[in-house]
RNA sequence: GUGGGCGUAGCGUAGCGGUUAACGCGCCAGGUUGUGGCCCUGGAGACCGAGGGUUCAAAUCCCUCCGUCCACCCCA
């Protein structure tokens, strides 16, 4: 059927599975989402860093836990031409810490306030708000154990979700102890686990040997009564551990803002220490945790700085926008152009582009209709842009200098020198 | 990693065994000479996801693969 002449085409690429492209129509949601992240991360004194999106293996590959989903199956390893083992980054904590501790930031004052937006990278199975590469908006406060920067951690993400107009959510908090206490805890979990393993999931049997603590947070039904019986972490916590997370409470009190504690949540990540916390949007769904974070006591010296307390949240901007356009905020509208600049001849076409750059460096929005197109094509194109006013050159308006000028909202037309053209659209 | 749905022009769909695959939106061009939004006309654009099989005949049936979406899991 196809015949012997018709050429072979070239193969045509898709992005990667789990990837988008953010298409014209999407940008107004995340420049919304941007702006108001930097704003709000400044209003809180955070102040911007940028990593690199690669990094050693090893940053990550040593800090998130050797257990968890995401270093065991998630992270993009490489070799690189000079053999050394990269990562994309997975998370972005353990980049940042990093940049803190190559910096020297520990002879900054403390605490150190830190937000970056950028990519992050997770090879997981694409879902519903799930993407191999997403973008977030973290922000880390580095140098001060006090619970103060975990109530101001939680509340900054509570403003900005806020400002999004994104008010409705659920905290949940809990604290998982520190160095001290959290090993007595672990060791009684497990004994009371251990005669229990032939009644539980395969997950939890493998989480048994590695990461114990995640066995509260299984969702397996058959793993629901075992949990309930656990013992509570809650009464193996040190007196520090304990006054830290009565402090956090009392802060957050304070601020009204409300939370509920959930003595399951663990969280993913081994670094962390005593506070954890994730958002919720009341809206049912999966992939519904907006937002996570907590403190990080260990880090830094674990990826060979100074012992020094950490504490952050990452939040992913794809479920932010979801959640957005669920809630129906308003976002600002695309830019439209003031001007739409027709031209009939050649002459006329080098007499647009000077025009339009005059009328740009005013400010202005302007586009240049198409060089060879009718004047009504061009016409339809102007309106099918929005934009205010339409300049005409034809032969004619070139001869003396002018233009015709068109409003297009009320179609009233007028002639003006080429030179007034950006002082006329100012009126 | 496990399970399910779906893959027809840029987008949204119809066609569900039988000649040149249809419609809407979008795109391009016209509808009197230099003018938009409505309307009308025409055009471009699809090897019907890929490969194999069944059949005289397949976009239509079967198989495999790939892609995609959704759920579980995990997480942002």
């Amino acid at each position: 059927m196809t015949s012997p002449d018709k050429p072979q085409r070239p193969r045509k690429f898709a992005a990667p599975r789990g990837t988008t492209d953010i298409l014209p129509e999407d940008w107004p949601y995340w420049k919304y989402v941007r702006d108001t992240a930097e704003r709000v991360c400044e209003l809180f004194g955070y102040r911007r860093i940028e990593t690199p999106i690669f990094e050693h293996a090893g940053v990550f590959l040593r800090t998130s836990g050797e257990s968890s989903d995401i270093v065991s199956k998630e992270v993009y390893v490489f070799e690189d031409r000079g053999k050394d083992l990269l990562a994309l980054r997975p998370e972005g904590t353990a980049n940042v810490v990093r940049a803190y501790i190559e910096h020297g930031m520990a002879s900054l004052p403390q605490p150190v306030r830190l937000f970056y937006i950028g990519p992050n990278f997770r090879y997981d199975r694409p879902q519903a708000g799930r993407y191999r590469q997403h973008t977030q908006l973290g922000i880390e406060a580095i140098g001060d154990a006090d619970a103060l920067v975990d109530a101001e951690v939680i509340d900054l993400l509570a403003t900005f979700y806020r400002e999004l107009g994104l008010s409705e959510f659920t905290i949940k908090l809990n604290t998982i102890g520190d160095q001290v206490c959290r090993p007595a805890y672990i060791d009684a979990l497990r004994a009371y686990y251990r005669p229990l393993l032939p009644a539980v999931c395969d997950d939890c049997r493998t989480r048994f040997e590695k990461n114990s603590l995640r066995l509260l947070d299984c969702k397996e039904q058959r793993c629901q009564a075992s949990i309930a019986d656990a013992p509570r972490l809650r009464e193996y916590l040190c007196e520090p551990c304990k006054e830290h997370f009565a402090r956090l409470t009392g802060y957050l009190d304070a601020l009204d803002i409300p939370y509920v504690i959930d003595e399951r949540l663990v969280r993913g990540l081994d670094y962390y220490t005593r506070t954890v916390f994730e958002f919720h949007p009341h809206e049912e769904g999966s992939q519904s945790s907006m937002g996570s974070g907590g403190r990080y006591d260990g880090l830094v010296e674990l990826l060979g700085g100074p012992p020094t307390p950490g504490v952050g949240f990452g939040t992913g901007f794809e479920r932010l926008i979801i959640n957005i356009k669920r809630q129906g905020a308003a976002v600002s509208p695309t830019p439209v152009p003031a001007l739409y600049i027709a031209h009939l001849t050649p002459e006329a076409s080098l007499a647009a582009v000077r025009l339009a750059r005059a009328v740009r460096a005013a400010g202005r929005q302007v586009i240049v209709g198409a060089a060879g197109r009718s004047l009504k094509a061009q016409m339809r194109h102007a309106d099918a842009k929005d934009a205010a006013y339409a300049a005409i050159i034809g032969a004619e308006e070139l001869a003396v200098g002018e233009v015709m000028l068109r409003n297009l909202g009320d179609h009233s037309e007028r002639r003006v020198r080429l030179d007034d053209v950006a002082r006329a659209l100012a009126d």
